[in-house]
DNA sequence: TTGTAGGCGTTATCAG
DNA sequence: CTGATAACGCCTACAA
């Protein structure tokens, strides 16, 4: 009980009372405007302090038309994304870069039920801007979207250019890192498990394989596919060993495929790396600790999605951004190459 | 252009005058009021429709003084939280489960440099209620605030009792089932690799293991700790041969841990299961096709979640709901025992 | 069933 | 530097 009311939160009204001044000075002060005497200031600062005042979102978004918020749109349909660690760092990623910020993070999975609540949610005046996720899919659906409100896109769009704000990982040279690895190795007969040719890093390693394996001189035809997952990297596996005996290495488009590959070339009594080296992608927590420790490609997906808000911010803010930023990749050597 | 104003997103007044009704009849027809004539109803449709008409959150908050926004609080410190596939699949959960409501979900990292501000946030109306993923650290801090704002807890509190609303899975009846399939197997020196005893789950687990191996008549003194990382579950592997090389099952509190320990176990020239079996925790998405592929226990983690999101949202609507929820977990039998 | 009018808590524009 | 005074877009009695 502060006396003026009993009611639930203070508003801005009770502190301008409380303090002595008008409404408009005390927003003046919470804004941190600098065009305000210092005792004001310092009065109008100990009233909130005893009122326990914190301002309204509601109230403060309505007037300014702005909210504060972005929006992370993620695919449902990949029901599996938050299973997918690289995705769940992305997520982290952003939410740590926005922790210091007064931004807050909405998170949006993609209604299959009403793919257009989203896209009525982002026009409803919801955020200030979007991340939108489709390293994946390579969906850029949203694209048109951006000359109604700030976005930015992790990974590049499937089909080729494009002229929206994007944050990737340098895929294909990533790729061409790990093959070459083989190629040094002494592998004469390498191959690889690619992903899924219908999203945009599966499409990159895939070519990344092929560049570094040709350009030594050697037979890139050892393809086969998988959906990024172990069982899925273990069919692969089992379907590349069938078409070719003699293989002596594979490139293996992420962790998750390898750890499958590497039990099934434990299975036919091959020895990794003795027999075969094996390569993967990502360097996610399992590989270090796997048996053999593997040797993978970093990616920096946390920092991938720190990147993509910071931009975000940036765009928002008006200040200006470059277009599309890569992000590097590096090499991990490990026991299973 | 509509002719009435090129400005921004339509507003309720532009669809009324469009329509030729008063607002607040517009507002009864986005509300989903029943008391409209048919015709009007579709008129104002008609009108929604052409205009492209999106209701504004904020004004509708602020006028009716609830954000149809819930928060997911998620303890930063261990910045890992999204490394973790229960973790991740928790907040998945979650995000399906709201995906059919008006909730929106807001996603809050702890701010370790100003650790008031996610209670601010709280506090400022931001949100209509709020979940917290307490599961590992146990900390139930934020229960204070369930006088001023619904909360719901994912995980029991460390310390006993609560009155909070909670959702937890069975850990210790999972960590007995996975136990006694090692006494069941034949095994008579079993051992644990529990999970830090700060977090709940790590203590409930450690117990379920205790009960079942002294049930059985057998000594439970063959303890080691770890952090749920892989590489903790090797190192506890290692000082668990060292005090123990007879061991001959293992039940390790996480499936990550027990990949770490597997493949220790490997190195030290034993086979499992022949020599050792063992049995993980989560049936995380490695844990199928792990060479050898691992039995463990299943926890419901996405069921998590989205329990806990059904849970508040009927809390907020004030449906009466019952205060701990305890979801059932399941042994897999696989390979490794 | 429909319209009128006031208010939700802030910000922003102008004077002073 | 400070204070009135409109908006901001919507909801909700209350009246008709």
């Amino acid at each position: 009980m502060t006396g003026i009311s009993g009611g639930g939160a203070p508003t801005l009204e009770m502190v301008a009372a409380h303090a002595g001044v008008s409404r408009a000075t005390v927003s003046r002060v919470v804004n941190g405007s600098t065009k305000v005497s210092p005792d004001v200031v310092e009065a109008v600062q100990r009233s909130i302090e005893e009122l326990n005042y914190v301002p309204n979102r509601a109230a403060r978004s309505l007037a300014s038309r702005r909210t504060q918020a972005i929006a992370l749109i993620v695919p449902e349909s990949s029901a599996r994304v938050f299973d997918d660690p690289f995705f769940a760092a992305i997520v982290q990623g952003v939410a740590m870069a926005l922790s210091p910020t007064e931004y807050t993070l909405t998170m949006m999975l993609e209604s299959e039920a009403d793919p257009d609540k989203t896209r009525r949610y982002l026009l409803g005046g919801n955020v200030d801007g979007a991340l939108v996720v489709s390293h994946h899919t390579g969906d850029h659906s949203y694209a048109h979207l951006s000359r109604s409100l700030p976005l930015v896109f992790g990974g590049r769009p499937l089909d080729g250019e494009s002229t929206e704000y994007t944050v990737d990982v340098d895929n294909e040279h990533g790729a061409l890192l790990g093959s070459q690895h083989l190629v040094a190795r002494g592998r004469t007969r390498p191959a690889t498990i690619a992903g899924p040719q219908d999203m945009p890093p599966g499409v990159d390693r895939l070519r990344g394989f092929r560049r570094a394996v040709t350009d030594a001189g050697l037979d890139a035809d050892l393809v086969e596919y998988g959906d990024f997952t172990p069982a899925s990297g273990a069919e692969a596996m089992r379907r590349l060993l069938a078409r070719e005996p003699g293989i002596d290495g594979v490139f293996v488009a992420n962790d998750q495929m390898a750890m499958g590959a590497i039990a099934v070339l434990a299975e036919s009594g091959r020895t990794v790396p003795g027999d075969v080296s094996v390569v993967g992608f990502d360097d996610d927590r399992y590989a270090a600790t796997a048996r053999p420790a593997l040797t993978t490609v970093r990616q920096p997906s946390h920092e991938m999605g720190a990147e993509m808000a910071r931009k975000l911010v940036r765009l928002i803010e008006g200040q200006d951004i470059e277009q599309a930023t890569v992000l590097p990749t590096e090499l991990v050597v490990r026991a299973s190459s």
